[in-house]
DNA sequence: AGCACGCCGACT
DNA sequence: GTCGGCGTGCTC
């Protein structure tokens, strides 16, 4: 028999299929090891056939793995074709998505253990009187039956091989599974729905349509309409997937799953071992886990009759793949719930404006929860307004407003976060006299700092502006071209209460994910009155004692040059919020602006995300933003400069051929240096463009595979989360 | 992606 | 005269 595979080699040179010798049980979607170019590398099965129309006698034969099932199953197959289709990656690119990493170097091995049996009874061995050893493990074994030889080993040194070599016993080799969660207790709870939730979870089930937006303020009780919708599923004999944001996996999170689905659950999660990983998922593709729990990359697990697709925080921005393929998360969802014909559940407190839009289109069914589970009412936001103490003489970084609420919750020995949001090296101007800020004026998007070249980018259209030195609305000179930074902050903040414990979270005070909670332990331990931290504190942990929430500079977030940044901030703030005033006491958010009467930022304060919807939906529409449009951004970078250059040229002209044919599609189209002109050592050119019409994608797509060689990559961005 | 083969510059 | 640079082509 002939295999068609596709060896694991992630080049466009190598995407192609090979045929291979094969055994004639080989199964479609197995892997193999295939030799290949002088060494043997890893592959797939992606058919089987009678005959090949290569050179009979060059053909190789390919060395089979021994997995008990194909790795991938014949939805995943097709998934694989689907994606490599809609992202013209290399087909070895798309199948590695489904495996754990750790499956395709083949660094972890199946653990096992060896166990013994005894083939006849102790009465019928002829044992030496002086093998002692041998008799204490015979005698053990016929007293407890299959035993771990390892135990037997320390026991009775020797005695266990002895007696195999005799025949009076046999060892075997069991593959056993590492267990992630022997700390997790099982707590058995036993919850009962609210009949807001109850009618939540009837019309998920009721509704027609496959996708489901499940829009709820914060503690509305997403999580129990998931888990029920889960345990339904499992009722059945169904599997179901549970997607949440990377930083939501927490171990409270997990705690939580493991008490009630057990065994059931699986985790895919980075935060386990190699081995603990590849053992998760191994118990889902054989079907004995049947749910799936884990980040973005979980969509791609490996099961069969799915009953549910679960997207939590459906609006976070990691649900968006970073590196080829550049999927989204829901995208794959959506094919993986209509070929398994079940629902797609999405979940948020601020749903993104595109989720929103297609709900209000009817596209998706969209149910509202509008009140608190333990009734408790949210916390209050009251604005600082920081031009006005910018006037007062007040340079500093804490408004009167904030310093108040800060002693107050100190005297009362409660905690509080203060939240800054520097966000990378993207810097905006604004007028700290009169909140202004630079914005492109063909783009209507705040325009960004560049150091080296001392001037003023638009990141959409590549424009440049002069730097200004006085404020071109009110002519103040007290411009700002960078926030405070975190340490600053703290250094503040402790000459101002010598007495109060500050915590610091950031970039440079935590090393890996350990360090984040390591200080996040500390802090909900009330090891510390104050934790000051970026966004990264805006999500996830529980602190029942923090009462105060303080946003330094809501103003970075809302002109962070992107279409998004007005949604972003929205999410952001009612997020943070949210962290407030969690137990007894009612919670306050004190948020400080140069810009108060921004609207964004007042439909936060008003928890009115319908007003912040209808609004932002507007403008998305005058400005032809997504969804009314798609932003396309097509980056070539290359170690070689000219080489570069010379694939931005193809690229451009490719791409400016589609153009000029189909004009009435684009809304944009331009070639310019990127933002970061060279990241690790390759310099960076892009195309811009913005399509009224997605149907030319395709060959948009195409054009840039095309131009792709061996020193340039091309590579397309939709929609892209940050422009740099 | 790796690796071999192949054709032009500075070296014991 | 060679050693070695990396451009080009191939891997079932």
């Amino acid at each position: 028999m002939i295999a068609e595979v596709i060896v694991d080699i992630a080049s466009g040179e190598t995407d192609r299929i090979y045929d291979y010798l094969c055994d004639d049980d080989t199964v479609v979607g197995s892997r193999v090891r295939a030799p290949f170019g002088g060494k043997i590398v890893p592959g797939f099965v992606m058919r089987v056939k009678e005959t090949s129309d290569y050179p009979q006698e060059k053909l190789k034969k390919i060395l089979p793995c021994p997995d008990e099932l194909p790795a991938l199953n014949a939805e995943c197959l097709a998934l694989a074709e689907k994606l490599t289709a809609r992202y013209r990656v290399p087909k070895a690119l798309t199948l590695r998505l489904f495996l754990p990493a750790e499956m395709r170097t083949g660094k972890v091995r199946e653990l096992t253990r060896n166990y013994a049996v005894l083939n006849l009874s102790v009465s019928e061995m002829k044992l030496s009187k002086t093998a002692k050893n041998q008799l204490g493990a015979a005698q053990y074994l016929e007293e407890h039956g299959k035993t771990d030889c390892a135990y037997l080993n320390t026991a009775f040194p020797g005695g266990v091989s002895a007696l195999e070599k005799k025949g009076y016993v046999t060892v075997t080799k069991e593959q056993i599974l590492r267990n992630p969660y022997k700390t997790i207790e099982e707590e058995n709870v036993s919850r009962t729905l609210t009949p807001d939730q109850e009618r939540a979870v009837k019309t998920i089930c009721e509704d027609s349509r496959t996708v489901q937006l499940l829009h709820g303020v914060t503690g509305s009780g997403k999580t129990e309409i998931y888990l029920t919708l889960i345990a339904q599923c499992l009722k059945e004999g169904k599997s179901s997937i549970f997607l949440v944001p990377e930083i939501s996996l927490t171990p409270q999170m997990l705690s939580q799953l493991r008490s009630r689905f057990g065994k059931n659950a699986a985790i895919l999660h980075s935060g386990l071992s190699a081995g603990e990983r590849f053992d998760e998922w191994w118990r889902l593709r054989t079907g004995e886990a049947k749910i799936a729990i884990g980040a973005r990359s979980a969509v791609f697990a490996p099961m069969e009759n799915i009953g549910v697709i679960i997207i939590d925080e459906e609006h976070d921005s990691s649900y968006c793949s970073e590196t080829a393929p550049r999927y989204n998360t829901f995208d794959v969802a959506l094919l993986r719930a209509k070929r398994n014909g079940c629902k797609l559940v999405l979940g948020s407190a601020t749903p993104s404006v595109e989720t929103y839009k297609r709900a209000q289109d009817n596209e998706f069914c969209l149910i509202e929860l509008k009140n608190r589970i333990n009734k408790r009412p949210l916390p209050e936001i009251v604005i600082a307004d920081m031009r006005r103490e910018v006037r007062r003489g007040n340079n500093g970084a804490f408004s009167g407003a904030l310093k108040e609420e800060i002693e107050k919750c100190l005297a009362d020995g409660n905690q509080a976060i203060l939240f800054l949001n520097r966000r990378g090296y993207s810097q905006t101007v604004i007028c700290k006299e009169c909140g202004y800020v630079a914005k492109c004026e063909a783009c209507d998007v705040s325009l960004t700092y560049h150091r080296d070249e001392k001037c003023l980018k638009c990141h959409y259209c590549g424009m440049k502006y002069n730097t200004l030195s006085a404020c071109p609305d009110c002519g103040g000179i007290k411009l700002a071209y960078a926030g405070t930074g975190t340490q600053r902050i703290v250094a503040d903040l402790q000459a101002l209460y010598p007495n109060a414990r500050i915590l610091r979270m950031d970039n440079d005070t935590t090393s890996g994910k350990e360090g984040h909670y390591k200080i996040l332990k500390a802090f909900s331990q009330h090891k510390a009155d104050i934790l000051v931290g970026t966004q990264m504190i805006a999500k996830g942990h529980d602190f029942p004692a923090v009462t105060l929430v303080g946003i330094l500079d809501a103003d970075m977030s809302l002109h962070f040059s992107d279409y998004r940044s007005g949604e972003r901030t929205f999410q952001l703030l009612t997020q943070v919020a949210g962290r407030s005033g969690r137990a007894e006491e009612q919670g306050k958010v004190v948020l400080q602006t140069f810009d108060p009467e921004n609207d964004v930022l007042r439909y936060a304060v008003a928890y009115d995300y319908k007003g912040f919807y209808e609004n932002e939906i507007s403008l998305r529409a005058a400005m032809a933003f997504p969804p009314f449009s798609k932003i396309v951004r097509v980056l070539i970078t290359g170690e070689d400069d000219k080489k570069t250059l010379e694939g931005l040229r193809n690229v451009y002209v490719g791409l400016e051929e589609l153009y000029t044919k189909e004009m009435d599609k684009f809304l944009f189209f331009n070639k310019m240096r990127a933002p970061i002109k060279r990241i690790q050592n390759k310099f960076r050119y892009q195309v811009l463009m913005r399509l009224a019409d997605t149907s030319i994608l395709p060959q948009i797509y195409d054009i840039c595979a095309e131009c792709r060689t061996r020193d340039v990559l091309v590579s397309v961005e939709e929609n892209p989360a940050n422009m740099s």
